[in-house]
DNA sequence: AGTTGCCGGTGATATTGATCACAATCCAAT
DNA sequence: ATTGGATTGTGATCAATATCACCGGCAACT
């Protein structure tokens, strides 16, 4: 597997770190890779696939965050890495996936030492803060056939699919909504020609 | 003005630098300190009161997110300063409030040279990280009269007041509902005896 | 073929919050 | 003292969304 091409950035002597100390898993489509309140051991690269950044609620219910594809990073992991405490996020796997897990040991010396690193965690900051200010946006001035096309447009482009295998009911766990809305909305979609609905799978147009 | 002292941990040779190159503004309660779409040319360093960080809505309204207060950094500057681009979010002084305003141009240089300026980067990014997800959990799962006890509680926190001078029409615009709802919700609040309510004031008890 | 468990459709109703309309009060400026 | 603007209270209504109840269809398993 060619990770390297995926941070072209890299120093020779970075990459060769990592390879050294990192170990590479594969995760199922479902798979949770990450759940909030554990421990973090290791900072994640995505190599393939896609994984989905989850907010939890304690009495219940789960509000998709953002994606992260192949050659991003989750930040939370490299901020929470860097002062050891435990998630905040859940993490899980959209589609099968590997991900290659570095050892938050590493971090410190990482940062300091390679300035192509230093200058990947900045701009997965910057990328993620932004995805959550876009976030925050769609939830506090959104409505939700808004938020539901915001939805199906942006997994079109981080799939590059214009046809989409999910159920209804996933679609309302991820929007934190429920399923009846979300079915009336989507009809209301097909009407205005902008997808049409088989079961289990949507086809954007 | 002794601003080391909020900055305990920044080297000598950080101190004298930003010495050289920054400048002190003022700030009058009310004071746009920065807009939503503004290119940015310095990153700030609150001395001195409380800034609010708002998103807005681009047809009208705004949503507060979290306060910045004395020792603390707006890391949206620091994000984008490096990048050099413009302004995501719109800063306003909640009270006369004094800050430091560092040259973006510095940020790299600052960045390499000054251990404690990365480290402070660093926390800035995880604290103001943390504050988004709990702006998200609080749209995403809660009700306006959660989020209403929530706004007050924080701004109890962060000011050390019990008493909170301000119209139902700023709680709402900072909360992004309507005068009405806050008016009702907070005199169920003063029923259950959580508040006391005063011409242009709020009393937490 | 029958059972069972998701999946989607639909009507009815409840709740939350937004909006509108209007009154009462307080305060500051003239 | 009077006026005008901002502040607060309150009822009525509307819109968006959640919830409940129920049904029919589809697919997998036996």
């Amino acid at each position: 597997m060619e990770w390297k091409k995926l941070f072209p950035n890299f120093e020779p002597e970075l990459v060769e770190l990592i390879e050294k100390n990192a170990v590479q898993r594969s995760f199922n489509a479902g798979d949770i890779i990450m759940r909030t309140g554990q421990y973090i051991k290791s900072t994640a690269l995505v190599l393939e696939g896609q994984i989905k950044i989850y907010r939890e609620n304690p009495d219940g219910g789960e509000f998709l965050m953002y994606y992260l594809g192949p050659g991003q990073a989750c930040a939370v992991s490299m901020i929470c890495a860097i002062q050891s405490t435990t998630s905040e996020i859940m993490a899980k796997a959209e589609v099968d996936s590997e991900v290659l897990m570095v050892p938050v040991q590493l971090m410190d010396d990482m940062m300091n030492k390679y300035k192509s690193w230093y200058q990947f965690v900045i701009q997965t900051y910057r990328s993620r803060f932004d995805e959550l200010l876009s976030v925050v946006d769609n939830i506090a001035f959104r409505n939700m056939d808004e938020r539901l096309e915001f939805y199906l447009k942006r997994h079109a482009e981080k799939t590059g699919k214009k046809t989409f295998e999910i159920s209804h009911q996933e679609i309302a766990d991820d929007l934190h909504s429920s399923r009846e809305v979300i079915s009336r909305l989507l009809k209301k979609m097909e009407q205005r020609n902008l997808v049409k609905l088989h079961r289990n799978m949507i086809e954007l147009v």
